[in-house]
DNA sequence: TAGATTGTTAATCGATTAACAATC
DNA sequence: TAGATTGTTAATCGATTAACAATC
């Protein structure tokens, strides 16, 4: 039932889910069957009325007076992020950023699949960082013939001069989506879905509000 | 100078801005002086418009049918965000995360200088990463006191079930920021700037789009 | 001067918030 | 039933985009 309007979903929304899905678990674990958008809304210091639009673009809908069940919301979360199957991924650059991801049991746990990992530095080739081995860069393309799985995901975790170059070579052995931890913005076809997380973006806001009083 | 009225600047705008500097330092690597909003806006696919609103924020002014002056444009940018002087640090959690920020070229040249790297695995303390020494974590209170420099930012890159109490220990100390990079949210006093590295939710937008159509 | 570019005011767009009817 | 909560429509707010005057 693909739809034909093509509405995109707001981002901010999207954005806010994943606290959503980590508070419900919790809950979960706690044993409770039911919540409403009430309380999600006070953890947050958030209006109810925005959690319960923010729930709304899944699909799950609560009952009035009642309120929502925990575990369909968490599986109704999980699917809309598409976090309820694996996703295969490339990572490229094992330095500490590239481990960080590698070591990162969050990811496993939303699906996330790195199944190999590729770093031009002789010493990693051949090691395995949570069960995923790293080869060399230029393995890249060989190797691919040898999954069976589509790998719908290239993690860019190498320095910023390098980024634009592996990010093709990602592209080119097939991948539908870049995830981009460089600090640079790449270049990539119009059907590549790409994704930056900002780190210095991050610390310009945390850093300019730090000095805002200082003059 | 302060502002009594205290106007909030544009987020989104502020966010932009890291990556207008970085292509400003390309252009006076080239030895490029004078630099128009067109010629920003087009690298980015955004209007010049919203170029110029952004770059307004930081106080800099250009000349009708000329532009703006790139080392202008580059202090101007730096000042605004608190990059043109240094920001003291402590970091708790020498892990893979921490030791990529700690490595991370890019952040000093921000202004930003860890002045101390505090983990409690025994094998890491006492270790230099970058001129940075790691502590034991109950060595905190103690380092703060011997430091002439105001450490105004913590950065946590502990595990989450471990970030609140190690944010707490910060504020104890004095920071007047946290920097947070575990996946929770922190429960902080309100004087305490606050700023989180979204992982999940930068790979939930990302993941979300990579199943729109499947279904 | 003519044309390009800035700075600013107005219009549009999208997200947040308010209001309220539906319902268990 | 009464009250709490959902879902939805309308109002507000802020950011983006459009329009345009100022200017070098």
């Amino acid at each position: 039932m693909a739809g034909s309007a093509e509405k995109s979903l707001p981002v901010p929304s999207i954005l806010r889910l994943p606290k959503y899905l980590r508070l419900l678990k919790e809950f979960r674990q706690k044993g409770d069957k039911i919540i409403s958008c009430t309380r999600i809304a006070e953890e947050f210091g958030q209006l109810s009325v925005q959690v319960r639009k923010d729930l709304a673009i899944t699909g799950v809908v609560g009952r009035p007076k009642v309120g929502y069940q925990v575990e369909e919301l968490i599986n109704g979360i999980e699917h809309f992020l598409g976090w309820d199957h694996k996703t295969y991924a490339y990572l490229v650059g094992v330095g500490n950023l590239g481990s960080a991801i590698l070591n990162y049991a969050g990811f496993l746990e939303h699906g996330l699949k790195i199944i190999a990992a590729f770093d031009n530095n002789p010493k990693l080739i051949g090691k395995k960082i949570k069960n995923c081995t790293v080869y060399s860069i230029s393995e890249i393309s060989k190797l691919k013939l040898s999954h069976t799985k589509d790998v719908q995901m290239g993690i860019v975790t190498v320095p910023a001069p390098e980024a634009q170059r592996i990010a093709n070579l990602l592209v080119n052995v097939g991948v539908r989506s870049i995830w981009n931890y460089a600090p640079v913005r790449l270049d990539l076809p119009p059907d590549i879905i790409y994704e930056e997380v900002k780190l210095s973006e991050s610390y310009a806001v945390l850093s300019h509000r730090l000095n805002q009083r200082t003059s």
